[in-house]
RNA sequence: GUGGGCGUAGCUCAGUGGAUAGAGCAUCGGUCUUCUAAACCGACGGUCAAGGGUUCGAGUCCCUUCGCCCACGCCA
């Protein structure tokens, strides 16, 4: 995917442009090849200098001294006169390349003009779809805490790939196929439909559904309607249901539409709080036509054994070339599995979008059946697509135990985001009763909308998804550090001092701005653009979140050294106005790319 | 048992073979008459789970062990 950044006509940013002058610099020397530059960013603390070439490899390779073929680098050096290479220091075994400042400068300021909310993004188009799988609730459920997790991270991964070049299909693809649908519908023919709208209709499904399975079971004995001559019906009517339903049954059918619309309703409201939208929304039923002939051409396959009805996948190797557990793509009464569903699914992607891949955001159990899933899918020939699946860890409780809702531990979207709505409110009414900020009742409840949206969200993003999570209220909501308030903060800054600012003046001299902290700030403004292509390339929305930390801290020790209105000259003034300005558009994108607000006023 | 993930400061986490391992929270100490203190500066805090190996160089790669989480043919 580099590769693909890196073609001709291709817009380079400044980082990039900088990287290059000091290959060519170095490879005109003749003491080394291009495939022996290594450069990377000087760590160490006393270092000076903003990308170092660390000689070990190439002297390795030409049977020298690391020390000397630095200094020799340093001494034949000829750099262009205009470039944005300053100086450059030999520091034992390595060299060190510093940025003009003033080139830099006036380089990082305009590609942010010129680029606006691109700006970060690969301007020319790569031409290949990348379908995106999220969100993936169960219909007449609510959405729980997993669901949460997909919903956030595939919304961000989805935005990466499309500031990364792609053509992206964002799927939801949804829960609404299996055995438990014949017990749904069983159970609101015999309870009745949900009198509530939102989550608390499906909060009102899931009772009916538990009230229903507990008759089947002995358990039901405290339910007064229970009935021991009644069990058998109950469990006849259910699978009589589930047959009605596979059979395109009028009646059946339209009750399950009427589950699917009334799911898809409630969700769509959470789905526009966090500001999540879906290219596709089919479930799994859509696919159902596929399954035949899945089954048949795994079937076929050297693959399969037939056990008792059951079709079996045995000894089938993953992408590593290891053996896969042994599993079934049709029960011994026939029906189907999810994992050829999956397949199905695949097929019918293939067929239809030509993805170049397709990623999976689903949770860490199910990391098996997604290997298998992919093996199965490559074995039978059905896509050549890069197939992905981005697990992503558990959340407990703080006693250790796994989030459920019979133990009653559970965690839904709405109340979450509700909780998070309060509190920024009222961290924000705070701020105005202590005069710190002037908001008008209004303005405080847009705000304290995307503060508290932002801080859900963020909990998400600002760490690798593998980690399992532990329910902390206070640090999941935080308003402080390394939180989505602060990035959002940082940026309300930069508005209000451009508010008092404006206008912009046309003509200004970015090599004013040598300021340590200005520098500083502007380098991680740079970064921007590689940041989003490793973000992509590792599935890792926490390298934006790093980004903008970073990017904020930076804005925020700047803003402490140095003031803009009241800078020490008009032209600096001018020229600070210009980083203010750049430094909120990296900031915006780079929330926008998280699908976090960025408010003008908080 | 087999396979996957994780193990870094008291807690939550970055660190993708390069130089003296970094942040937030917590604790302690400074900084608002100033462009918003949701902030800034400083201090404290480390046997990178343990042991071996690979190499100029390992938190990072390989092997072994330990601990935690998860999965493993008729749910999704």
């Amino acid at each position: 995917m580099a590769e693909n950044l890196l073609i001709a006509g291709a817009t380079m940013y400044t980082f990039e442009r900088f990287a290059q002058e000091i290959k060519q610099a170095l490879v005109a020397t003749g003491l080394l090849t291009e495939d022996q530059i290594d450069l990377s960013v000087p760590k160490a603390k006393g270092a000076t200098g903003d990308l170092a070439l660390p000689c070990f490899k190439a002297a390795k390779a030409q049977g020298g001294n690391p020390a000397q073929l630095a200094q020799q680098l340093a001494q034949q050096l000829t750099l262009p006169a205009d470039g944005l290479i300053g100086t450059v220091e030999v520091a034992g075994p390595y060299v060190n390349f510093s940025l003009r400042q003033a080139a830099f400068a006036a380089e990082v300021l305009h590609d942010v003009a010129e680029r606006g909310e691109h700006y970060g993004c690969a301007d020319n188009a790569t031409g290949r779809t990348v379908i995106v799988e999220y969100s993936s609730p169960n219909i007449a459920k609510r959405m729980h805490v997993g669901h949460i997790r997909s919903t956030i991270i595939g919304q961000a991964i989805a935005n990466l790939y499309a500031c990364s070049g792609y053509q992206v299909v964002r799927d939801n693809h949804l829960g609404d196929y299996g055995k438990q649908f014949g017990v749904m519908i069983a159970a609101v023919q015999r309870y009745g439909r949900p009198d509530a709208e939102g989550e608390a209709a499906l909060e009102q499904m899931e009772g009916i559904y538990q009230r229903y399975n507990n008759l089947l079971r002995d358990a039901a004995a405290a339910d007064e309607e229970f009935n021991p001559d009644a069990e058998g019906d109950l469990d006849d009517e259910a699978r009589a249901w589930s047959l009605k339903l596979e059979q395109d049954d009028p009646q059946a059918v339209e009750l399950w539409q009427w589950m699917v619309d009334l799911t898809k309703a409630a969700n769509q409201r959470n789905y526009d709080r966090l500001g999540v939208h879906f290219d596709t929304q089919h479930g799994e039923s859509f696919y159902k036509h596929l399954l035949g002939e899945v089954i048949n051409a795994a079937g076929e396959s050297e693959l399969a054994e037939r056990d008792n009805g059951a079709v079996i996948i045995k000894d089938l190797p993953d992408a590593r070339g290891k053996t896969l557990p042994t599993f079934l793509i049709q029960r011994s009464d026939g029906g189907t599995l999810y994992i050829t569903r999956d397949i199905a699914t695949i097929k019918h992607r293939e067929a239809t979008y030509d993805p170049a891949a397709i990623i999976y955001i689903v949770g860490q159990p199910q990391e098996l059946h997604f290997r298998q899933t992919f093996a199965l899918a490559r074995a039978l020939g059905y896509t050549d697509a890069e197939l992905t699946h981005v697990s992503f860890g558990t959340v407990f409780d703080a006693q250790g135990q796994a989030l459920s809702t019979r133990k009653g531990n559970m965690i839904y979207l709405e109340a979450l985001l509700d909780e998070s709505y309060t509190r920024a409110k009222a961290l924000i009414e705070q701020k105005v009763a202590e005069g710190k900020t002037t908001l008008s009742a209004e303005q405080i409840d847009a705000v304290a909308k995307q503060v508290g949206v932002g801080a859900v969200i963020y909990n998400d993003l600002y760490q690798d998804p593998k980690r399992n999570i532990t329910v902390d209220w206070d640090r999941m909501l935080a308003f402080e550090g390394n939180s989505a308030p602060y990035l959002q903060y940082m940026h309300a800054r930069c508005c209000s001092i451009l508010r008092e600012g404006a206008p912009l003046a046309a003509d200004y001299s970015a090599a004013l701005l040598v300021h340590p902290t200005e520098q500083s700030l502007l380098k991680e403004i740079a970064r921007l653009p590689e940041v989003v292509r490793e973000a992509a390339e590792r599935f890792a929305p926490f390298v934006i979140a790093d980004w903008l930390y970073a990017t904020a801290r930076a804005f925020s020790a700047f803003y402490d050294a140095c003031s803009v209105l009241k800078a020490e000259t008009a032209e600096l003034r001018a020229a600070r106005l210009h980083l203010v300005d750049a430094t909120a558009q990296a900031l915006r994108n780079g929330l926008a790319l998280l699908s976090i607000q960025a408010p003008e006023r908080m």
